[in-house]
DNA sequence: ATATTTGCAAAAGGTTTGCAAGACG
DNA sequence: CGTCTTGCAAACCTTTTGCAAATAT
């Protein structure tokens, strides 16, 4: 279950940060979509909401819900630069579509035994993991001549 | 068994690339090291072996290295900005330790039946995948009093 | 001989910082 | 009210580009 802008907002505000009209927009849209942004296109969106608001907020905004992990990273292959919501309860990984950008949340890593297997071999204190697949969807699949 | 510098300017012939004194001296810099490095820092340790090589020509060699597939970039929550050799014949992916950025290389990831999953529950074409383990390797995990 | 490659300088992104003005609580 | 937050501009850092000179084959 993905959590609301305002389940967010009231979050921040737990954590003692103010809740600005500037904060609040930006946690709409990336609680609104379920693809990975850009500050840029974040910044883009949030607009919409609230005209006046910097690219620099947009930056800080995502530096403080990243500190508290309530956004996650996406790792491409073009590019490290986009964020998306991170669900708090479960640990869940991301399938991504080369073709359209798109991104499938999915849970079920099973790298418990891999993570056991390299504690053995290398004895190093494992504490997290980064996986994701790339692929094409089912969308970007179908051929062009059709 | 990881490639000689020689064994990658070959390559490079092959593909009909000229053979550089600047980009041999990026190569043995990649060869001999085990961790990841930045463009930075390969540009600084080329510069033993050429002094005159500029930071540009070690950006322009790393991007040829990819597109042949004989470097591979390294993620970390720090930045995506690091490049290591890849091993060509087999697939491996990298446990780092988040202390000194040792890289360790493991192979047998095991990830085809989750992927198998993910196939008939998504439909994507999926073209591959980034794994990478974080952690303490043995020397950074001893306690700091002792 | 000739097309590729290099290196400089400058441009181009993307991200961060300093600081005065503004706003949340 | 006081402190946190914002936004502008400017700084910063990394990476790319234009172009003349140098060089590998």
């Amino acid at each position: 279950m993905r959590l609301t802008a305002n389940r967010i907002a009231g979050i921040l505000r737990e954590h003692g940060y103010k809740l600005t009209p500037q904060r609040h927009a930006v946690l709409k849209v990336i609680a609104a979509s379920h693809d990975h942004l850009t500050p840029e296109v974040i910044h883009e969106k949030a607009r919409l909401n609230n005209p006046g608001i910097g690219l620099i907020t947009v930056y800080r905004t995502l530096g403080l819900l990243n500190d508290l992990n309530l956004v996650c990273r996406v790792h491409s292959p073009d590019g490290c630069r986009s964020y998306m919501m991170r669900r708090p309860t479960d640990h869940h990984h991301h399938l991504m579509c080369s073709g359209c950008g798109k991104v499938v949340d999915f849970a079920g890593c099973a790298l418990a035994d891999l993570e056991q297997r390299l504690l053995e071999e290398t004895r190093f204190n494992i504490s997290g993991h980064l996986l994701e697949f790339y692929g094409l969807c089912p969308d970007c699949c179908i051929p062009a001549s059709v």
